[in-house]
DNA sequence: AAAAGAACGTA
DNA sequence: CGTACGTTCTTTTC
């Protein structure tokens, strides 16, 4: 594997990829008022930025070809003389977009008689013999055989820069079946149509791997050219000068005289002086945006964003170097490990390497001592390792979670995971997060991990941090994120997230099985239902336009049907499920109905498919929680969100009939809190009103309603119970009397009156929620219940709506912040009692209130047992938790 | 081709 | 003029 510490040079093909750039975008859409045509240079340098941003580059060129001519025309005259005329609209642009980089400072490099892909073979050359990591972006297929551990090719797939398909020596072997250095053999003999390059005929990749592994080489084949059998045998024979010459032309050069040295390349600040002129005259506003925010912002946080001075501990000039790390074998390691277990009480560092999901090698530091190793089970070394992972021995781990999967996969147990300073950074700037060690290093370290840093565009020398230097960053952030945190945050990390984390990784390896037949038929019934709504609808419009447009969808509204303007959005009207209702209502029209059908039967269609796609080849989703994700502490679900499966409509909840249990299982059990936030509000305000209410153990609703409304519980109409149902709920997000009128589409009269009535029987609840906002305007953060804190700087601004906004997310924090605190921690306690019970059941998923175990056989009764006296004791509050249980075979099914 | 916006699913 | 998320589809970019 190419090391990625070294300096890395970028090296592009400027005609490859502004070509694509050019057929991507339309040409009409681009070209600025007098008329030049602008539609390849915007998106070359679009993906061109988004290249820098990835691959951040510490040296960069980009090449073109001179002219159609070149060496390979002299030696053959019909090469690439199938091309057509390259369109005008095109070649106007090159000059232009090479004039465009060269005022970003981006040198440019052209050579007569020679291609670009020479030039690139060239400079890649020259960047490896210099130590660099070589990427070339090319999508000419002969710059293949440039690929070795050092130098990677970055191939346009089919969709876009942000997908490039990233070829190192592996990856050519797994597509082509050969080494870099022959592909250019196999191109040869099969040829290649879009140079004009005939090869032999009926020959193709096969057949030419084929040759090449029992010959060995092109030469190979053409001594034994005698012994090849068969038609194809034939024709090579016949045929072998196209094969010579193909190899000949194709062969790239890699010592063209470029009047450039390597260190001339280095890529530079970019000067906005200098760019914005000629960004103007082309009209590119947005691209001189990204330009400009790529200058100042330069991705985390900056000078801007720097901790106080105490956090940032050592200046990057006296930055300690990273202890030299050594391989130690053996009983040496055993020993190694004892007197470092010794050393650093607080814990080692500790550092995975992974490949595919599995652990191929590790690092563990001291602060003066680190060790490599490559994990080869059975070697001598890997006993003394994995009993330390599995010992009580506490580790610090960067980004444990994904870290601790690849753990798991590899049968490695590692246990006390005791500081992730990546979950410690979130909990101390819970809103604008460091997502990598890189990052906290940066900011907490104040040094910069060899690699990594975007907006460090220095080359550096062939100090590489190793394995074994990221794990003695990690340890050494430890103390520093540790010393950043409040008391309250330092416990939150020990007692809610850091144990949190193993259970979470078990969680996404066990996944959740879910039936394949049943989502498949559901997508095409609502693919059936969608398009019958879909043609319903045209007949009402008397024509045929994209349902999934807002764009047409404004047009048909309010040009065509002459509707009321509803809400204005950025781009136009809202043509939103709320905007349809308001219309329904005042200009009522079928087409109105059966667009909104449409959009559910679509919308679900989605999910479907999508969750489908997601079932992995054990029959089963695998999701990947999100601990540092959310601002409030909660944790978000991506790849698929699976805290997102409807469960509104009849529709939707047969999408949660295809979530079942496993064959190895007997059915599903899941357990969710009810009105958990309600609780916490209770708790937190003292209210006396809403405390009785839930020692009552009644409908909580219809028990408000009898107080707001002055009437007996039984005298509560499901009206009077909807209605302050919205009020209690919209509570905790502050809502206003506005948004409650709106929700319940009651005056606004009303919803004040139903407002005031509601806190005259429950005033303690605004007294709560109006000193929580106070507090923070005072303190700047919020805290939860249990001290997990949330800043809110815009809490004092003198934009009316950043602080209105700052004041409903900061009055709402605690609340929705306490309740993830709280299912946290029944989750660890949860598991931590199933495993102590010895149950094979096992815990699933979490969405929010609620979480979804599978049951093994006669375990059920056990399970429901532990998991209500887990969810409902997680903590004591002046209020009982209710924890609803269900079960079933399906997801539905277990919902009660 | 990439980014921004609209819309919508959950708690 | 209701908090917190993630995903997908369409439009814009000039």
């Amino acid at each position: 594997m190419s090391d990625p510490q070294k300096p890395t040079l970028l090296v592009v093909d400027g005609h490859s990829l502004a070509f694509r750039a050019f057929y991507a975008l339309p040409v009409d859409s681009f070209q600025t008022r007098d008329g030049q045509h602008t539609n390849a240079i915007h998106g070359f340098l679009s993906m061109l930025l988004l290249l820098l941003q990835n691959e951040k580059p510490t040296h960069l060129a980009v090449a073109f070809d001179k002219s159609r001519q070149s060496f390979r025309t002299r030696e053959y005259e019909e090469y690439k003389g199938n091309r057509g005329e390259t369109p005008v609209e095109f070649k106007g642009q090159v000059p232009i977009l090479q004039e465009a980089l060269q005022a970003m400072g981006i040198t440019v490099l052209e050579k007569d008689d020679f291609e670009a892909d020479d030039i690139l073979a060239t400079l890649a050359t020259r960047g490896e013999a210099a130590g660099y990591r070589v990427l070339v972006v090319s999508g000419d297929r002969d710059t293949i055989q440039l690929v070795n551990d050092d130098i990677t090719l970055l191939y346009p797939n089919t969709q876009g820069v942000s997908q490039l398909k990233r070829y190192d020596p592996a990856a050519v072997v797994e597509r082509y079946g050969v080494r870099p250095e022959q592909y250019p053999e196999i191109a040869a003999l099969v040829g290649e149509t879009s140079d004009n390059l005939p090869g032999i005929t009926k020959v193709g990749e096969k057949t030419a791997v084929k040759w090449l592994g029992l010959y060995g080489s092109l030469e190979g084949i053409l001594e034994h050219i005698d012994e090849i059998k068969g038609v194809v045998g034939d024709n090579l024979r016949r045929e072998r000068e196209n094969a010579v010459r193909n190899r000949k032309l194709n062969r790239l050069v890699r010592d063209v005289e470029l009047p450039v040295e390597l260190d001339e390349l280095e890529a530079k600040p970019i000067d906005l002086d200098a760019v914005t002129p000629i960004f103007t005259r082309l009209e590119f506003r947005t691209l001189l945006e990204r330009v400009t925010k790529l200058v100042n912002g330069n991705g985390n946080g900056g000078a801007a964003g720097k901790p106080a001075a105490s956090v940032a501990a050592v200046p990057a000039e006296d930055a300690p170097k990273a202890p030299t790390s050594a391989r130690i074998a053996g009983t040496d390691l055993a020993i190694w490990l004892d007197a470092a277990v010794v050393a650093e009480p607080a814990g080692l560092g500790l550092q995975f390497e992974l490949l595919d999901g599995k652990v191929v090698g590790a690092g563990v530091a001291t602060k003066s001592e680190s060790v490599e190793l490559a994990l080869v089970p059975g070697a001598p070394e890997f006993e003394a390792f994995e009993a330390w992972l599995a010992s009580d021995a506490p580790k610090v781990l960067t980004d444990a979670k994904p870290q601790l999967k690849a753990a798991a996969r590899s049968g490695l147990t590692v246990a006390n995971v005791v500081v992730d300073p990546l979950v410690a950074g979130w909990l101390i700037r819970p809103n604008l997060q460091e997502k990598s060690l890189v990052d906290l290093v940066d900011r907490y370290l104040g040094e910069t991990v060899p690699q990594g840093d975007p907006s460090q565009l220095v080359a550096l020398e062939d100090e590489s941090a190793s394995t074994a230097d990221l794990a003695w960053y990690s340890l050494r952030l430890a103390p520093v994120v540790l010393a950043a945190m409040s008391e309250g945050t330092r416990r939150v990390l020990a007692e809610i997230e850091m144990p949190l984390v193993p259970v979470l990784a078990a969680m996404e390896l066990r996944g959740v099985a879910v039936d394949h037949d049943r989502l498949a038929g559901l997508s095409s019934e609502l693919g059936g239902r969608a398009a019958d709504l879909a043609e319903s609808a045209f007949v009402e419009i008397g024509r045929e336009v994209n349902l999934g447009s807002p764009k047409q969808l404004q047009e048909v509204l309010f040009d065509q049907l002459g509707m009321p303007k509803t809400r204005s959005t950025k781009t136009g009207y809202s043509t939103d499920a709320n905007a349809l209702a308001d219309l329904q209502e005042s200009n009522p029209h079928p087409f109105l109905g059966l667009l909104l059908e449409h959009r559910d039967a679509t919308k679900l269609r989605q999910i479907v498919d999508s969750l489908d796609k997601a079932i992995g080849s054990d029959g089963r989703i695998h999701t990947t929680y999100g601990q540092v994700g959310a601002a409030t502490g909660r944790m978000s679900s991506n790849d698929p969100n699976l805290q997102n499966i409807p469960i509104r409509t009849e529709d939707g909840r047969r999408i949660r009939e295809a979530f079942r249990h496993g064959a190895e299982y007997t059915e599903l059990l899941t357990a969710d809190y009810s009105q958990i936030e309600m609780r916490i509000m209770a708790h937190l305000s003292e209210d006396p009103g809403l405390i009785e209410a839930f020692n009552a153990g009644e409908d909580l609703h219809r028990f408000v309603g009898a107080r707001v409304f002055g009437v007996d519980e039984a005298d509560v109409s499901p009206l009077m119970r909807t209605k302050v149902k919205a009020m209690s709920y919209g509570l905790a997000y502050g809502l206003s009397a506005f948004g409650l009128s709106k929700q319940l589409r009651i005056d606004r009269a009303e919803a004040t009156q139903l407002m005031k009535d509601y806190f005259e029987r429950f005033g303690a609840v605004r007294v709560y929620l109006r000193s929580v906002v106070e507090q923070a305007k005072i303190d700047g953060y919020t805290e939860t219940i249990f001290g997990r804190r949330r800043p809110f700087p815009d809490l004092n601004s003198p934009n009316r709506v950043l602080r209105e906004n700052a004041e409903r997310a900061a009055l709402n924090s605690p609340i929705q912040g306490s309740a993830a605190d709280l299912i946290k921690l029944a989750m660890t306690s949860t598991e931590r009692a199933i495993a102590e019970a010895g149950l094979r059941s096992r815990m699933l998923m979490q969405v929010h209130d609620e979480l979804v175990f599978e049951v093994a056989e006669g375990e059920a009764d056990e399970l429901e047992a532990i998991v209500r006296d887990k969810m409902s004791h997680a903590v004591d509050l002046l209020v009982p938790l209710d924890v609803q249980v269900g079960r079933g075979a399906s997801w539905d099914d277990a919902a009660h």
